[in-house]
DNA sequence: CCGGGCATAG
């Protein structure tokens, strides 16, 4: 297999791998592929395709309004015609900042967003408000069934005037009981039901997520000839997206053009966060682009909208494309702003710029809430960025920042991140002293992780049986964080236990969860043991321990392995697909099969999980185990000084470094892949020395590796 | 007293 294997190894020199691929940068390193490519809003890269409007609703009245998708032409096109010397043209409008378009178009282009505003009607003072306030309570606080609310409506102290009924309209929740208070009023007849009836309605059954109901009532005022107005669309539009129906928001958008009613800002940021939430990032870029086109410049929210988009894409681009808009259009972040920049920030992986956003924002005098916090916090304890995570720490102490319960928990999970056993401890005794954020399965799953990944096994216990006792759910990861710790310490039957009780009490196994379960088993010394914890993962995954069994069979074929072992991988998440590659090497080096453990890395990397493991330069070789088990990195490394055997005794051209890279382990807890591998070459007695300038890395010179090679040759000592 | 944006995990 060795020879498949380097194979293998050597495709990788070859096929330039992208981990990078996520990135979207559309709008700024192609411009070009931006704005030529054919854009309708509605139907182009839409899954489903925009309906006709249902054979119920009227007809819209105005038929000459072109719709949305003809309104949205491709900018380009409409630019090309508009000239002779097309090529020129899209060159140099297609390089320079797009607003330059829009500076002196021969045409006007057609408007799509609305600058003004939906004005609101004033309305006078009440002198009745008093009664009706209290009345609008007695109502909220009966039961909640037609009878008792219609018993209490009896006791109305004023008469359902216009100005009364829309006051207590609003004033009424849950959504059954504004309903309720709707039909009854239109039942009144008192006076006609104006749109803000049906504005304020709908808002309450936006509360209750009710599309069904408040799409029944736009389509009443259809029929009825009442008008849709902005605030109406909006809130329908933003009911459909908070109840996932994306197509239901387009087709009301779409509706609104139709019936020539203009979208305001409002509308139309709301808008963008339904084409943003489906991941359509081009067509709210197109969206944007018109609305700027149309003379409308975006308030904070729309760049709200923007930031969390690019943060969902990982788009660091598209969050410096927000800030230089931001910047350029005169807008100031407001808290709201600085708080999804921040997070997106932590989604791209930007600790850094992060960190001076938040600088920036404090210096602008805006005082961060919680979620400002949690952001943050979460982005130092991801990146392991000890000494910032604390001294924001002590920042928020000192300044009296605002603390909450996702806070709390954040830094507990912040403290697992940085190994932070007693900061953690202090931190979990102040929330159970606390009135209002007292320990919850989140906090209890961050302390067994805590506990689990410091090998605190005594403390961990502790933590579960305190959960059992008050009540406290336990979740897929505090089992899993539980079942790592008890199978480092080898305490096998307390992990059967544990599981068994889990599942009892609800916990679903998952890929993460069996791929624990696996590596304990790499860890077992006695096959006794070894059963125990495989009949837990028996229960959880029954294929994957066929599979584990299957390795074990002498005669099992190399097409049969990797076969079953894709069907086993596309079974499993992708977060969880290494590990199990990872650990069932390292249990097939503990059984001794290691030809088997080298089929494995083979078509580990066949599969493409272990993207980069060898990069190859003119001057330097290096294999990267950084995301390689312990026995992984070993077969690895064996595969590799046999590849440059070959190499070698075929006297090809050779760099002259060879690196291997360990990484360091940030991570306080981490396995010490580094000591394990320096070992593994001091058995070799390969000549890799761990490298002065850089942590976590050896190296050999090429010299001393032919040295190395040839006496080995000579003496094949220690080759396994 | 009618409409849009922000948070917790192995």
């Amino acid at each position: 297999m060795a020879a498949t294997l380097s194979t293998a190894l050597d495709v990788h020199y070859t096929i330039p791998h992208s981990s990078d691929t996520k990135r979207s940068t559309i709008f700024f390193t192609s411009p070009l592929k931006f704005h030529t490519k054919r854009f309708t809003i509605l139907c182009t890269s839409s899954k489903s395709p925009p309906k006709p409007p249902p054979p119920n609703l009227a007809e819209p009245q105005q038929q000459k309004n072109p719709s949305l998708s003809d309104q949205l032409k491709p900018l380009s096109s409409t630019i090309l015609t508009d000239t002779t010397n097309k090529d020129q043209l899209s060159q140099t409008h297609l390089l320079s900042k797009p607003k330059s378009i829009w500076v002196n178009p021969s045409k006007p282009k057609r408007s799509v967003i609305s600058l003004q505003r939906h004005k609101r009607s004033p309305y006078s003072y009440n002198p009745q408000i008093r009664d009706l306030r209290l009345f609008a309570q007695k109502l909220n606080d009966c039961e909640n069934s037609e009878g008792a609310f219609m018993s209490v409506l009896e006791e109305i102290p004023h008469p359902p005037t216009r100005e009364n009924a829309l006051l207590l309209l609003n004033s009424l929740k849950p959504w059954h009981k504004t309903h309720l208070f709707f039909n009854w009023v239109k039942t009144q007849k008192l006076f006609p039901l104006e749109t803000i009836f049906y504005n304020v309605t709908m808002k309450s059954l936006r509360f209750g997520r009710q599309f069904q109901l408040i799409e029944e009532l736009a389509h009443e005022m259809i029929a009825d000839g009442i008008e849709l107005d902005n605030i109406t669309y909006s809130t329908i539009i933003t009911c459909a997206k908070r109840c996932n129906l994306f197509d239901k928001a387009m087709e009301w958008f779409e509706r609104m053009y139709q019936t020539g009613l203009m979208p305001d800002e409002v509308t139309y940021s709301a808008i963008l966060d339904v084409y943003a939430k489906m991941g359509k990032v081009e067509e709210v870029l197109s969206l944007y682009e018109r609305g700027r086109a149309s003379g409308w410049k975006p308030d904070p929210i729309t760049f709200s909208v923007l930031g969390k988009m690019f943060g969902e894409a990982g788009d660091y681009d598209g969050i410096k494309y927000v800030l230089q808009e931001m910047k350029s259009l005169g807008v100031q972040p407001n808290l709201v702003v600085y708080n999804t920049l921040l997070e997106a920030m932590g989604k791209a992986g930007k600790p850094g710029l992060a960190r001076s956003l938040f600088e920036e924002m404090i210096g602008s005098g805006i005082t961060p809430n919680e979620k400002t916090l949690t952001a943050l916090v979460k982005i130092y304890g991801k990146a392991r960025w000890a000494r910032d995570a604390m001294e924001l720490w002590e920042r928020m102490r000192s300044n009296r920042w605002p603390m909450d319960f996702f806070l709390y928990n954040t830094l507990l999970s912040m403290c697992a991140d940085l190994g932070l056993e007693e900061e953690a401890e202090r931190l979990f005794e102040d929330m159970k002293r606390s009135e209002q954020c007292r320990p919850d399965s989140w906090s209890y799953t961050a302390m067994l992780n805590i506990y689990g990944s410091g090998g605190s096994v005594d403390k961990a216990m502790k933590m579960f049986e305190e959960m059992s006792e008050l009540g406290v759910e336990l979740n897929v990861m505090g089992c899993t964080c539980l079942i790592q710790c008890l199978g480092k310490a080898k305490r096998f039957d307390d992990l059967v236990r544990v599981f068994g009780v889990s599942v009892e009490r609800g916990v679903r196994p998952d890929d993460r969860l069996c791929g624990c379960l696996l590596s304990v088993v790499s860890l077992c010394e006695d096959s006794g043991d070894v059963e125990k914890v495989l009949a837990c993962l028996l229960r959880a995954n029954p294929k994957l321990v066929a599979f584990v069994k299957l390795l074990g069979v002498e005669k099992t074929s190399f097409e049969i392995i990797k076969e079953e072992f894709r069907v086993i991988l596309s079974d499993t998440a992708v977060e969880a697909r290494r590990p199990f590659c990872n650990c069932l090497i390292d249990i097939c080096r503990k059984r001794n099969l290691h030809e088997r453990a080298h089929e494995l890395l083979y078509l580990g990397t066949m599969y493409g999980l272990y993207p980069g493991l060898h990069n190859k330069t003119a001057n330097e070789w290096c294999l990267d185990v950084r995301s390689l088990s312990i026995g992984a990195a070993h077969t690895a490394l064996e595969e590799w000084m046999g590849t440059l055997s070959k190499v070698i005794q075929r006297q090809e051209a050779l760099p002259e470094l060879f690196s291997a890279n360990t990484g360091t382990g940030t991570h306080k807890f981490s396995q010490g892949l580094g000591s394990a591998f320096a070992s593994h070459v001091e058995k070799l007695a390969a000549p890799f020395r761990q490298s002065e300038e850089k942590a976590g890395c050896f190296v050999a010179t090429r010299e001393d590796m032919v040295s190395w090679v040839q006496s080995r040759i000579q003496s094949p000592a220690g080759t396994t």
